[in-house]
RNA sequence: CGGGGCGUGGCGCAGCCUGGUUAGCGCGUUGGUCUGGGGGACCAAAGGUCGCGAGUUCGAAUCUCGCCGCCCCGACCA
């Protein structure tokens, strides 16, 4: 297969667009792979979009093989199919109306129209189902962001597993995480497999693909010994010790003017700032909760949000003076009529900590003796932070989330009323897992991951063509029958027969960048040979034109 | 939704503060001459509702108000 650049739509560009800061955005959009038409929204041009099907097809190839069946379920759907879910309230829901005013909904994910199709599954005879598709979701992002980062319309390929029992769903589960990392390895990406957090969704498992960055969204808690990994709002870092004054006998009331954050209160006593703590009042449900955690950590909305299994706010400041008597600044855990969370840093050791009084502390505040709580990991992870595998260093990278599976549970098939009868004729609701991956968003990760100052550097697995051919000023004609000799032996070839400078030509290539550039020029008229540089390495070889094939069999 | 920034030929920008004939520059594009292994030189040319709408003014890219769009930070986020 050879194309010719001289007819092909390849706009590339010689400066980013201004409004491009992520380093895939601008060779992305440089290299003439993509186009924007709105936040959030991007057109795949010719080469991107060739890229995007590789991606696709090597998904494809791995789902099927652990029995995925392809099928495609449509994006615009009724809203009654939300509302058995009770899901038709959640904010990033594209609504509509048909002409003749039945509201719709552009489907974010797929579980209501698969669940819904799964209640024709009438047996376990029938079990398990693995079902799956590539299809457009749209979300009403509050924020798109960073090109393909973060979009309001992309293809996902979303798998949906049908089992009889938990034990089913576990080994579903457990072949889509191998199946997941096949595929991200044969992409080129490295991406590592972390507990995520499932916030408000609760309770079920889930697992999330983090591949290291330069830009993303997310923050990738690795250990420097390479035997620990998490989303950093799930880690469980151990946090360096505390460094506590001489314990004392009882309490002691210390007057703190004016003292109203950790920083001040650490330097007006003389103390770390490991040695206070920090009390957060805040509201879930109707209940007044106050979170605690060591002075210099910081509280993870995530993890507290798991410990609760809800949302929760800050509390109010009227909130704040009803229940402790005193502002924000000076609140603690001693002699409080209100439940306390304390992070587990807080087990041991005395610490400073408001005394609900404007204006004071107390020194010595212990954990038992002076207050009782309920204890929890409600710390963020930080970068210094020990393994909990080795106590080894922990290290935080920018990240983007490429893929995310989930154990469902039978929270949509009861919904749905989709269910099966077992051996012994009972009937039973589906017991459903779902598989995300998004492309548009693995292709933007492996530009990430693989790029350098000249531009992209294709893995060769989903390069859009495997070679590019330039033809310089009267080679031509060597320059067709090399790309000819690559394309007979079985390579995609991209024929740079534009009438351009050399310069630009070569600019043009390691911008796109396939793996491999063939270059035929005037030394070719002389000896017949071409000049075969590897994209990566920048490693040069003359060849021979009938040699090329062999060279690349 | 809060904070900040931006909107001027295809791309990147200047002009705006301090209103005044044909709105400039670089790149790109078209035609031509020379050139030809890392974005070459010269000549000629095309291409703009200055985001949209009101207002102020004799006169608005420029000042005022409103709206829209885009980017970044935050909030939010299966």
């Amino acid at each position: 297969m050879i194309a010719r650049a001289s007819q092909l739509f390849l706009p590339t560009l010689r400066e980013p667009p201004a409004d491009a800061e992520a380093a895939s955005h601008q060779l992305l959009v440089r290299g003439g792979f993509i186009r924007q038409i709105g936040a959030g929204l991007w057109s795949f041009l010719p080469l991107g979009w060739r890229v995007h099907m590789r991606i696709e097809q090597i998904i494809r190839e791995e789902i099927n093989a652990i029995g995925g069946q392809e099928m495609r379920a449509p994006t615009l759907t009724p809203a009654e199919l939300w509302e058995t879910t009770g899901r038709i309230d959640v904010p990033i829901l594209f609504h509509l109306t048909d002409s003749g005013g039945r509201p719709f909904v552009l489907s974010w994910t797929h579980e209501e129209s698969m669940t819904f199709l799964a209640r024709e599954i009438q047996s376990y005879k029938q079990l398990p189902q693995v079902w799956y598709h590539f299809s457009t979701k749209d979300r009403d992002e509050p924020r798109p962001r960073g090109g393909l980062l973060r979009l309001r319309e992309f293809i996902m390929k979303d798998s949906y597993t049908f089992d009889a029992d938990v034990a089913g769903l576990d080994a579903a589960f457990d072949r889509h995480e191998k199946a997941y990392a096949r595929i991200f390895e044969r992409c080129g990406l490295e991406a590592y497999l972390v507990e995520a957090e499932s916030g408000v969704m609760g309770g079920k498992s889930s697992l999330g693909f983090l591949a290291p960055t330069g830009s993303g969204e997310n923050e990738l808690i690795r250990c420097e010994n390479s035997d620990y990994f998490a989303d950093v709002e799930a880690a469980r870092g151990k946090p360096r010790p505390a460094e506590l004054p001489e314990p004392l006998a009882a309490l002691e009331r210390v007057e703190t003017p004016g003292v109203g954050t950790i920083e001040e209160l650490a330097a007006f006593l003389g103390i770390a700032e490991s040695a206070t703590s920090k009390a957060l009042p805040v509201v879930t449900g109707d209940r007044l909760v106050l979170a605690l955690v060591r002075g210099d950590d910081r509280l993870s909305p995530e993890k507290l949000e798991t410990f609760f299994e809800r949302a929760f706010r800050p509390a109010t400041e009227g909130e704040i003076r009803a229940a402790f008597g005193a502002g924000g600044g000076s609140l603690g855990p001693v002699g409080v009529d209100v439940e306390v969370i304390a992070d587990e840093a807080l087990r041991e050791g005395q610490y400073v900590a408001g005394a609900n009084e404007d204006g004071w502390h107390l020194r010595g505040v212990e954990a038992g003796r002076d207050y009782e709580a309920t204890f929890a990991d409600i710390r963020q992870t930080v970068a210094g932070d020990a393994c909990p595998e080795c106590g080894g260093k922990l290290e935080i990278q920018t990240a983007i989330e490429v893929g995310h599976i989930f154990k469902l549970g039978t929270f949509h098939s009861e919904a749905f009323g989709a269910t099966f009868l077992d051996e012994d004729g009972r009937e039973k609701p589906l017991v459903m897992g779902s598989y995300g991956i998004g492309l548009a968003r693995t292709m933007a990760a492996i530009v990430e991951q693989s790029h350098d100052e000249n531009g992209i550097v294709w893995p060769s697995s989903v390069a859009p063509y495997d070679v590019h051919v330039v033809a310089l000023p009267g080679a031509e004609e060597i320059a067709t029958r090399a790309a000819e000799a690559l394309s007979a032996a079985g390579k995609s070839v991209l024929l740079d027969d534009r009438d351009q400078r050399a310069g630009e030509k070569f600019a043009d290539a390691d911008l796109i960048g396939c793996p491999i550039r063939v270059t035929a020029g005037k030394k070719s008229l002389e000896d017949g040979k071409v000049d075969v540089r590897d994209r990566a390495s920048g490693a040069e070889k003359r060849l021979d034109v009938a040699d090329l094939g062999k060279e690349f069999q």
